[in-house]
DNA sequence: GAAATTTACTGAACCGGATAAGTTGGAGAG
DNA sequence: CTCTCCAACTTATCCGGTTCAGTAAATTTC
């Protein structure tokens, strides 16, 4: 089967290929008439711009690229980044762009796909996740004048706009709900510690324990992944002045520190009140369902891609606040045992 | 900064443009020594070929799509796409193809963005999941003639290429292991009953269990998501003749029918054994850790990434068997409590 | 040592759109 | 009734690769 292209649209339309183009793209240059005919033809046909020969004359690629820097096992099961991921496909379908993914695993990788990418004229724009501190993807897309959106700021990113939720405010609720409830020994499993949004939620969960008087605000570091969050609990429940409550970096961390609670014998939420960020249909599976911070992780995606879809058409850089996480409260919370 | 084409490279090496495509592509034309040059300047000034260009003229446009047809709800906790994704990724990346990603919402919508595709030339081949009976998909795909992988047969797909694994014998395996261990009141919670793998592990289920004399071989039809599995688990345990035994076509599925039994006062694995289809990281994380039938989820996709690029290559096509699922045992199978 | 073949290139066409620079025919102004 | 102007086109060029046809020099063949 023949591909259909504007030449044979300008043929069965008695034009030239040029009034095509005109009237496919909305421009100036045919009559209502003619543009009606033509887009009746394309119709007919099932034409569809080849995008190559779109990307090369100087119009855009309409895609755009995510890369993915984590383990496989962690990304198979972290249901963030595929969250994500429906969010932008939302906002791109709409306005036909495609979606152009890439797994690497390292920051380094990740700026050769970019540059990559761009040499290539493969994508318009580039979702970054994951911001560090002086993060080295972002000179190089300044260097490249790729345009950009960066998820997990706040921070410093020059002219590349950001959208980002307020961790410090979510942590600060959280505390301060787990302190309502009684709770004088609360310890936290952190993300990776490089990330910057870790480090935000870091200090400010420090900044808060302060406030209020509790001295031990232990934060462990950790990986997102199931094991590590694992062991981290473990680690904090064998001290003499272990924790009575424990916030979580991520769901999966949550659930498998609940599993090693009840694994030690500890009631949730008797003996341990467990609090997961970020919210997905696994803390509400397990038993007792998981307390948590829910944000729309689609809708912040889709945010991410109206933003990007914004720098690529040379509007002023946003710095967007996506909503912030609330506390879901379910059965893995209670006052402290006496 | 201005791309490098292969004019700027032509102008620096003193040759012709043609000279320089005939050298980076390694064809004959050029000499040992003018090849080397070349390749040397490229990769002074950092050269990536157009890739629109590339493809414009002809060549591949060095990316292959892929459709997720779920909710989002499902998709962001569901690994097992995750794992396939990673799993493309690792072979794609090596000959560096692009993986384009939609997420859509119908399997019409899917014939769709492959019309779309094939029409913008953006793509070389596709992968299709999520195989039925009388696929609509499958004469799309011969009609336009575009090279494809099909995953989740076996199944009648013509000239397609399939990657599929042995669904049947591992099904097969599971009932003979719980039946060894006393199990004579089986039941399973399937996935989606139109997708074609669904209808095989439903046959060998009805097969085996009829063959061993186990007379109630319910099926509960579900949709992959925890509140459906949970649901379907509730609906099997209220009844007189409960299943001693229940095994699950996914892993959430599995979660959500554990935290059932659990909220129900049954003990796993004493009164109620599990077992999961699909191992994950979120089998392991639970209490008692999931009974799952593995495989290599990513190994899977590698497989089908690597049956894709020959096609796309004009190789014939395959019918590859990935590995069978194995039954791993975990704490949620034990005999039943007599 | 002349003819035939091979090697190592060059030049130009081509892919399918976008778009700048003409070219018309007809309406409106003077 | 002519001149201007504009809408509605057409023509030609460009984007950056690939590839085919041509060519000159080097090498082989008899």
């Amino acid at each position: 089967m023949k591909r259909p292209t504007i030449a044979d649209i300008a043929r069965r339309a008695g034009v030239s290929k040029g009034a095509v183009s005109y009237a496919l793209n909305g421009q100036p240059g045919v009559s209502e008439a003619t543009r009606q005919r033509i887009v009746a033809i394309a119709q007919e046909i099932g034409f569809n711009p080849n995008s190559a020969a779109r990307a090369l004359s100087g119009a855009s690629a309409r895609a755009v690229g995510l890369t993915l820097c984590r383990p496989a096992r962690i990304l198979s099961i972290e249901p963030f980044f595929m969250g994500l991921i429906s969010g932008f496909e939302a906002e791109l379908a709409a306005r036909s762009y495609a979606l152009t993914l890439q797994v690497v695993a390292t920051p380094e990788q990740e700026i050769e796909v970019y540059r990559r990418w761009w040499g290539e004229r493969r994508i318009d724009g580039v979702i970054v996740t994951d911001l560090r501190e002086d993060d080295q993807r972002i000179p190089v897309l300044h260097q490249l004048q790729l345009p950009a959106v960066v998820i997990g700021g706040p921070g410093d990113t020059g002219r590349i706009a950001q959208v980002w939720s307020d961790d410090a405010g979510a942590i600060t609720e959280t505390v301060r709900y787990l302190v309502a409830l009684g709770h004088r020994r609360i310890a936290r499993v952190g993300g990776l510690p490089d990330l910057l949004h870790t480090q935000t939620r870091t200090r400010a969960f420090n900044d808060i324990c302060t406030a209020l008087g509790l001295n031990e605000a232990v934060t462990m570091p950790s990986d997102y992944t199931g094991e590590e969050g694992g062991r981290a609990t473990r680690r904090l429940l064998i001290g003499a002045d272990r924790p009575t409550a424990v916030i979580y970096d991520n769901d999966v961390m949550a659930v498998a520190g609940l599993a090693v609670a009840q694994e030690m014998g500890l009631a949730v939420p008797g003996d341990l009140s467990i609090v997961a960020w970020d919210d997905s249909p696994l803390c509400s599976l397990v038993h007792p369902p998981l307390t948590a911070l829910s944000r729309d992780i689609a809708e912040y995606g889709a945010h991410a891609a109206r933003e990007l879809l914004a720098a690529i058409d040379g509007k002023p850089v946003g710095n967007v606040e996506a909503g912030t996480a609330h506390l879901t409260p379910r059965g893995s919370t209670a006052p402290p045992r006496a």
